[in-house]
DNA sequence: AAACTGACTTCTC
DNA sequence: GGAGAAGCCAGTT
């Protein structure tokens, strides 16, 4: 039986990555600030990582800081994640995202 | 309860 | 610019 309880924090993150916008992008960094726990980035990654909302929450839109793309799990889930971000119009180059192109709320403009 | 792990971040060489 | 190490937080075992 699904007993599976989920902490706040998790909930928190997939709430912060939900509500990131389609064709941008936000870094770990972000994310754990948003949801009050700057520094916090490891703790998002493993909050995506056992991400059980993968369809309300688009982990592929969280990235690392400078614009990585970073990971998704598995070395060929990667790449899958640089497809989807292309995908909603994401611009990714060598595994390198323009934030200020594609930055969720920062760098634009 | 303690120790290990991990999709991170930043500094230094 | 690339590689290595340390620091940080939360979850899982």
């Amino acid at each position: 039986m699904p007993n599976k309880k989920y902490s706040t924090f998790e909930e928190a993150v997939w709430r912060a990555v939900e509500k990131i916008p389609r064709g941008k992008v936000a870094s770990y960094g972000e994310i754990a600030s948003l949801i009050g726990r700057p520094g916090a980035a490891r703790a998002v990654g493993n909050a995506l990582n056992k991400n059980p909302h993968l369809v309300t929450v688009p982990c592929h839109r969280v990235i690392r800081s400078g614009g990585s793309v970073g990971g998704y799990g598995g070395p060929g889930e990667t790449k899958r994640k640089i497809e989807l971000l292309e995908a909603e119009g994401v611009e990714v180059v060598g595994g390198m995202i323009d934030l200020k192109r594609s930055g969720w709320r920062n760098a634009s403009r």
